[in-house]
RNA sequence: GGCCCCUUCGUCUAGUGGUUAGGACUCAGGACUUUCAUUCCUGCAACAGGGGUUCGAGCCCCCUAGGGGUCACCA
């Protein structure tokens, strides 16, 4: 009977989604989802001073916006829980004391002082890694009871192994971290709670996890976790330790690099398919070559045997890039959708849907991101327009846009409505009876219509602008330029 | 500093002993077009360095250099 695939997700809640977690919590999404097995998601809460329900609750916002679920977590229930490590603390204690009962983990009662005096002198000798001297691993009972007649509040620390750790990991091959590279860690702090490399596999031993993937800063914690599973008698689970995103300097990706969280890109218009597309594609790539991949693809073809050993400067140009194809592949409606909060938050007075839709479909090819929008649309809805560059001025100032304008209105009059078929023919009439043709025609009445000198197809624009508007703008362009 | 990991165009990557080292983003040029954009075409651009192993190394081994991570009573 072969087992259970189960792997987890453990953010803790200090914060926004941060674009690492997104990834790592990403793969394993996908790897649940390609094996048919189970998501799940645990709240590492047991940073009192940083963790809130708030980041929790935005954490839960923002992998469902990235398109992910779960089967089990503290918002859904399941049969491993409690979910949230602060809800577990008795269990922790059961193994602490079990730990203390078998004798893999003793009391220490150092204090700071004499801790950092180990630590310094370890340094002086070059090696700040096992530093800690294990002073207190065999206490007798009265030194025990000294130590705590003197008010000293004790730590627990686990009996490191003397031995070479060994394990393979699924994406970084064989590894070896030789005996003495760590001392005994603390598992239990002086006021009782546990420490990170303690509850992390007391979690993931109970809840049964199969694999543990997460980001590669976690190699140099493998060796002590797996430690805990043998002092509990447990058997650790695979790791696949992905690496990590690095910023444009080559340094691990964080606030300094500008946008980092999920919220972040989310708020400027990247689409979850996109993100979770390019995030993908960092450290891994689809065996078929292609790089617009669907959820579903990935869900088929992601796979860790792919992973690269390296890290993965996380390009947003690319992502850019990846974004505008997947805007361009929205249908209008869609697109018209997902645009109008950023429509409305510019303040513009927005038209009815079928003309808004219209609208949108001005710039469909020109996005970016969905924030783009609001400035490439800004013409449609400005009160006012002047050319906006010195070029623009330069067209309206030329000699021959007088001659241009004035032919077209004359031509408007002739016409009951001005559409798009309309506006080309006139255009050609215009061209034959001022001479003017190519750019010395169409520049000066995309100026006098938009302010730029840049823009989308102008036949589209003036079919919903429609006959008024454009007379309007012509004229105030003709008296701009007298 | 100790330990661990990593090293193909600027960036993301393909490559598993014999390739003109391929693709993507960016950039440049061109085609299309009333502009921008889209689309298409072309181009620039890489095996960190040094030793081995081999008839032959981007691919295997060693060393050096560089980068990253981690060394907490944070997670």
């Amino acid at each position: 009977m072969t087992q259970e695939i189960r792997v987890r997700f453990a953010p803790s809640p200090t914060g926004k989604l941060h674009i690492g977690n997104a990834r790592t919590a990403i793969l394993n999404w996908l790897f649940a989802r390609h094996s048919g097995g189970k998501l799940i998601l645990r709240i590492e809460d047991t940073d009192l001073e940083r963790s809130s329900r708030e980041s929790e609750e935005g954490i839960y916002r923002d992998l469902k916006w990235l398109g992910m679920n779960w089967d089990e977590g503290p918002d859904v229930g399941g049969k491993f829980g409690p979910y949230r490590q602060m809800d577990r603390t008795q269990i922790y204690q059961k193994y602490e004391n079990k730990l203390l009962a078998n004798g893999q983990a003793y009391h220490c009662f150092c204090t700071p002082d004499e801790l950092n005096e180990m630590r310094e002198k370890a340094l002086a000798a070059g090696n700040t890694d096992a530093w800690y001297d294990c002073r207190h691993r065999n206490l007798t009972e009265k030194e025990k009871q000294d130590f705590l007649a003197e008010g000293r509040k004790p730590v627990v620390r686990l009996k490191y192994p003397d031995e070479d750790i060994m394990f393979t990991d699924i994406v970084k091959g064989e590894l070896t971290f030789p005996a003495g590279s760590t001392g005994d860690f603390v598992i239990v702090r002086s006021d009782g709670t546990p420490t990170y490399n303690f509850v992390c596999v007391i979690d993931d031993g109970l809840m049964k996890m199969s694999h543990v993937i997460r980001g590669d800063d976690h190699l140099s914690n493998t060796p002590k976790q797996i430690a805990v599973y043998k002092a509990l008698g447990w058997t650790p689970p695979k790791f696949a330790h992905i690496p990590m995103i690095l910023g444009d300097d080559r340094t691990r990706l964080s606030k300094r690099h500008g946008a980092t969280s999920v919220k972040g890109y989310a708020d400027d218009g990247f689409l979850p398919r996109a993100l979770v597309n390019f995030m993908s594609l960092l450290s891994w790539s689809s065996p078929s070559g292609d790089e617009i991949l669907s959820v579903e693809r990935l869900i088929e073809e992601y796979d860790f045997s792919r992973v690269s050993k390296s890290p993965a400067v996380f390009n947003v140009e690319k992502l850019e890039w990846m974004n505008g194809t997947y805007i361009r592949a929205l249908d209008i409606a869609e697109l018209t959708d997902l645009c109008l909060p950023y429509l409305q938050s510019a303040g513009y007075r927005l038209p009815e849907r079928a003309v808004l839709e219209q609208i949108v479909s001005l710039v469909q090819e020109n996005l970016e991101r969905l924030k783009d929008s609001i400035e490439k649309l800004e013409f449609v809805f400005a009160e006012k327009v002047r050319p906006a560059t010195p070029e623009a001025v330069q067209m309206i100032e030329k000699e021959s846009t007088q001659k241009v304008f004035w032919s077209f209105l004359r031509q408007v009059e002739k016409v009951e409505k001005l559409d798009f078929a309309q506006f080309r023919k006139i255009m050609k009439t215009v061209s034959v009876e001022t001479g003017v043709m190519g750019k010395d025609l169409w520049m000066p009445v995309r100026v006098a219509l938009t302010g730029q000198i840049h823009g989308p197809e102008l036949p589209k624009v003036v079919d919903i602008f429609g006959k008024k508007r454009c007379k309007k703008l012509i004229k105030s362009a003709l008296n701009l330029n007298n």
